[in-house]
RNA sequence: CAGGAAGUAGCUUAAUUUGGUAGAGCACUUGGUUCGGGACCAAGAGGUUGCAGGUUCAAAUCCUGUCUUCCUGACCA
């Protein structure tokens, strides 16, 4: 066999950033925008979302949400009603001054995430406790000026799910923050195929504006973390900031408690730095918009129908690519597009009776008879999601270190990408020590336990945490 | 936002040092031959050199500003 390197692709293993943008060029996902961090999704990068969206739309439903659209603009007035929420978020947003060519009386900020929206409407649908739970979900972009961006990864506008949601007690918002963080752990790892750790964030690292935190921390090809998505609790912070009050079964007058939950196109990113390779995408089955691409060889028309009648009867997603470029070409260029599966039929296999089937995830090639081609295409389908979701996992597993004291820690963290398990102390300066040292920021807590110290102080540890760099 | 690099056809780039007709490869179009790992022949189309000013007889080239992209940080989903 030739050589198989594309080189359109800079090797990961050379430079993991750039492999990165040119995965995302080459396998047409994305295109570059004249505005600095709004991307344009291109149709094959939006089909892998709209496949995501669909999964979670299902599941949102599922658990008894329903859909709704905010406005886009938010009145500053509205805006500065919760003081941490404003303090997180300032830095960062876009400001509308102008109306056309007349200055606003008052300006209004596109919103960087909509909790005060969704807030200043449920003052006014909330009065009592029979309306509640208020279940609200919402698909929409919103926009965040960041500073270095990068396609999926980072962008000003953002795409993206907010789940906000409102509860007459705290035990029951709480179980909504658990049960969609669950939704999107189940989520990543079956349908995505990305192993995810989930846990509750750090004072320091959690939400401006939540009482508590919850995330779902993947791990890259080249060790560095990406959260991927958080679900909040935020008690009743902004509910009280906006008035939000409901009448009890004893008439007397309670503030709600409030949940919000988000995940974004990041989570391609993710699939992109996880599962790719130097030949290109590399997409999990059960998201993936084409499941088979099928590149015939020479006229083969007649078992080519069968195939296809077959494949869209079973509604399995495919492509038949019948350019006239070389099967050398058609073969790279599915790999590329990271298809799962390809399926190669030329004389050669007529003659045996058989078609070749390739996977994306181990390069197989697999020869089989015709008339168990469809079986041999679901099995290796439902193979190729869970190979691609214990391979990660097996990686992922392998990069992650134990440190026990600070020397430890600085040496795992200098010459070892990957996680880092090492106990807190519970003080903030210890974070920050840590990330001046390193660049490595708390990922999330394992659990609480009192034994042991603190990786960064000796002191005694109360915590037991995920250290990492991250996206 | 700090530091660095770069913008010439869809992509990779030559011409920039020393100002003087923007040239190629890949991709694209048409016709033909091919076809099991990025095929070949022939013809064709594609550029106000990122944008805006300035210097000059003359600017891709020199100067100023600006936008965008990439890399390394800080910030963040």
């Amino acid at each position: 066999m030739k050589d198989k390197t594309n080189k359109m692709i800079t090797s990961r293993d050379v430079n993991f950033a750039e492999w990165y943008t040119d995965i995302c060029r080459v396998a047409d996902l994305v295109d570059y925008s004249s505005v600095k961090g709004s991307m344009i999704i291109r149709p094959y990068g939006y089909a892998i979302w709209e496949n995501i969206v669909a999964v979670l739309d299902k599941k949102f439903k599922e658990t008894g949400h329903v859909n709704v659209q905010m406005p886009m603009f938010i009145p500053e007035s509205l805006f500065n009603l919760e003081k941490e929420h404003v303090e997180g978020f300032a830095p960062e947003v876009a400001w509308v001054t102008h109306g056309g060519s007349e200055e606003l009386a008052e300006r209004m900020l596109v919103r960087p995430t909509s909790e005060v929206l969704f807030c200043d409407h449920y003052k006014k649908i909330i009065k009592s406790y029979r309306d509640l739970p208020i279940l609200y979900n919402q698909w929409c972009t919103i926009v965040r000026w960041e500073k270095e961006t990068r396609p999926f990864l980072r962008s000003r506008e953002i795409l993206w799910q907010e789940g906000h949601t409102m509860h007459a007690t705290r035990e029951e918002a709480i179980e909504e923050t658990l049960r969609m963080l669950n939704v999107y752990r189940d989520v990543q790892e079956n349908y995505l195929a990305l192993p995810v750790i989930t846990g509750k964030k750090t004072e320091k690292e959690k939400f401006a504006g939540a009482e508590a935190t919850y995330t779902l921390e993947a791990m890259m090809y080249d060790g560095i973390a990406l959260q991927n998505g958080t679900s909040h609790y935020f008690g009743q912070g902004f509910a009280k900031a906006f008035g939000i009050q409901f009448l009890n079964k004893e008439n007397k007058l309670e503030t709600p408690y409030q949940t919000s939950w988000g995940v974004t196109t990041r989570m391609i990113g993710a699939i992109i730095m996880t599962h790719g390779d130097d030949l290109g995408l590399v997409l999990p089955p059960m998201i993936a918009p084409i499941k088979v691409a099928i590149i015939p060889i020479g006229d083969v028309n007649e078992i080519l129908n069968q195939i296809t009648e077959l494949l869209k009867k079973e509604g399995i997603t495919f492509v038949v690519d019948n350019s006239d470029k070389s099967p050398g070409f058609k073969f790279a260029e599915a790999e590329v597009k990271g298809y799962p599966l390809r399926l190669e039929v030329g004389k050669r296999d007529l003659e045996a009776g058989c078609v070749v089937l390739v996977r994306r995830d181990t390069l197989e090639k697999i020869s089989v008879p015709i008339d168990e081609v469809i079986s041999k295409i679901k099995e290796l389908l439902i193979n190729i999601q869970s190979n691609l979701y214990n391979r990660a996992k097996m990686r992922r597993d392998s990069m992650i270190y134990h440190a026990n004291n600070y020397e430890e820690f600085l040496e795992i963290a200098k010459n070892k990408p990957g996680f880092i398990i090492g106990k807190w102390c519970g003080d903030v300066n210890c974070e920050n020590k840590i990330k001046e040292d390193t660049t490595f920021k708390s990922r999330c807590i394992i659990d609480e336990e009192n034994n042991g110290k603190c990786v960064c102080c000796g002191k005694e540890a109360h915590y037991n945490l995920y250290w990492g760099k991250q996206y």
